[in-house]
DNA sequence: TCGTTTTTCTAGAACGATTTAGAAGAACGA
DNA sequence: TCGTTCTTCTAAATCGTTCTAGAAAAACGA
């Protein structure tokens, strides 16, 4: 039963390994007769098809596009964002049937060797939100893998499909100076407030790039503002709360909270909610990504097409006849009842 | 620069092929002086490591679980409840650095050979619901690959991770039959109605094992009652509306609607709200998994804890230390506002 | 000092396929 | 009839590792 390969199919039919491989790969290379007889015998002894390794070995193909994320994988499951992007993504994979290999970022041994960044049989790799100098990316880089990642890299040679990150804040900075808002609290994803504890950070310290870059689409069009930035942990609902907290319970409230994405300013709302606070009138509330909990929340956010990215990225990476290597992605400012007038002082 | 393998490493330090395996591989294999020598050469050389497709390929193991769903890829992250059960999936894997790959089930050529069930290089398999006669679940029997199921399947010796699906609806059965409803349609998923034009069907011919399970359960503890079937396409939020809507319009309006999963079920709410209808007023609705936007909505349904489903499928997948092989997990009946008791006629 | 164990390293055979170049025979055209 | 072209099949090399068994050297115990 176990031990048949092809070349045990190939004895049993009386022909060579060759022949046998190529009524699997290609069938016009060989009779039909010939091919039905292999293709039965291979049946009958329980053989299962050429293995996946071995194949993937000799042609130099593994029928696989890795997914990097963030942090944890599990996490990236909780924000219907990164849902989004992987069902775009999804669709041009099936399309070329190639599968997804979502590979665990853990930061154990990432020098070491054993992680899966460097275990991956893959033929391209899609980088979902991953900080700039990752160790993953040069990884990837040194293992010569195709890769396309959602922010725009410093590299120029570097693929990407994203946003104008910068000008898609400017925009909500510019609808909420016009508001009168002119104390913001800005929400973060921060790895060291994921122990439970908000903290407070400057610029410097946000670290991602994108994030950093949206800050400085705020300050451009909300130069008199005050903009504080605060994160109650990773990107998820319940650090949208903390973070909220932790700013609506100090003396010094601000007028406006904006999560840098939605499933942050949703956990923010019910942080609101729960004092007894309405967005858009005590309080004006906005966010990044525009997920459909968005809609029903009636949080003003600015919307990305998020699908859409996935399924450019997935071109790029799997359909040769896409020849666009950069993509800058259209953004739209959502307004709904979260935001409102800056109560007079 | 390309070309760099194991033994171009090798003879760059004067070792032998295995030594530079093995100080990748069994550090305490090797003096410390000498790995490190080889580490620094790799570096120098721009190794990338050993490959993932022959290591695979020599060890025998891939490094990765497959994950299995029905219909399109893209369709699996639509529904929350998939998405939690992969989030579930993910945290276990992750503990084991190992990879997910997802693989699209895509019709084309299943018998041929070139579809990604049978070319993955996968160690193991998830099986989410997909129905049990499907020619994906015999390709990995064949080719030997260890599968879990979120169904309890036919074969004692199958593994699974499942809830009781006759008991899940006869709970809700019950709740239904108390409030006085005997007039029911179940909205399922079906492949045919996918066209856009929904169909009524018999118990015969609905499919999943998994819906007609909970059919039967509703039968059970609501003998009385009429339940007729409809389906307005696959799982999805937009196949609930169209099978409502083909309800709700039609002469014979049923006092309750039962969604087999809660994405259709809020879209049966939202056409319903589209009517004018209120739902546990003028018609009573639930659904089954308690997705977080059920919640939300008000919507009565059979919670499953779908995320440990997820981790328990991966234990078994991945953790030698678990012994059981078929785990009955607990479902509870939520009931919200949008069960009512049915109009007196 | 002489076995004995331990450490460190290596040779060579797998792992299971695909690929390249080419052989043998059939079919073809003139 | 003979050279040419197709069709059908094969031998042998190769993909880049890891594994098994064992050799050489070093360390050890008495």
């Amino acid at each position: 039963m176990a031990g048949v390969t092809l070349k045990t199919v190939a004895k049993a039919v009386g022909v060579s390994p060759s022949t046998v491989s190529n009524a699997y790969n290609k069938p016009d290379q060989l009779s039909t007769a010939l091919r039905e007889r292999i293709l039965a015998t291979a049946r009958e002894l329980g053989y299962a098809g050429p293995d996946a390794s071995a194949r993937a070995l000799r042609s130099g193909k593994a029928g696989a596009v890795g997914v990097l994320f963030t942090d944890k994988l599990a996490y990236a499951f909780s924000d219907p964002y990164a849902v989004g992007f992987l069902a775009g993504l999804a669709e041009v994979a099936e399309e070329f049937a190639t599968s997804l290999l979502l590979m665990p970022l853990s930061s154990t041994d990432i020098a070491g060797g054993s992680n899966a960044v460097q275990q991956a049989a893959i033929d391209a790799a899609a980088i979902f939100c991953v900080p700039g100098g990752h160790p993953a990316l040069d990884i990837l880089a040194n293992r010569g893998i195709p890769a396309v990642s959602t922010d725009r890299g410093d590299h120029p040679d570097l693929s990407w499909v994203a946003i104008d990150e910068v000008e898609a804040a400017a925009q909500l900075g510019e609808h909420l100076a016009r508001l009168g808002h002119r104390d913001v609290v800005v929400l973060v994803d921060n790895a060291e407030a994921a122990g439970g504890r908000p903290v407070e950070l400057t610029l410097d310290e946000v670290g991602y790039t994108d994030c950093e870059l949206r800050i400085r689409g705020l300050q451009k069009t909300m130069p008199d503002a005050r903009l504080r930035i605060v994160s109650g942990g990773h990107n998820a609902f319940a650090s949208g709360v903390r973070g909220a907290e932790y700013v609506l319970d100090s003396q010094d409230r601000p007028t406006a909270i904006v999560g840098l994405s939605d499933v942050q300013a949703l956990g923010a709302m019910e942080a609101m909610k729960v004092r007894g606070l309405t967005p858009g009138r005590d309080l004006t509330l906005a966010g990044f990504d525009d997920i459909p909990a968005a809609e029903a929340a009636g949080l003003t956010t600015v919307r990305q097409p998020i699908k859409d990215k996935g399924r450019a990225v997935g071109r790029i990476l799997l359909d040769p006849s896409t020849t666009e290597r950069q993509l800058l992605m259209p953004t739209q400012l959502i307004v709904r009842s979260s935001s409102g007038p800056a109560p007079k002082r």
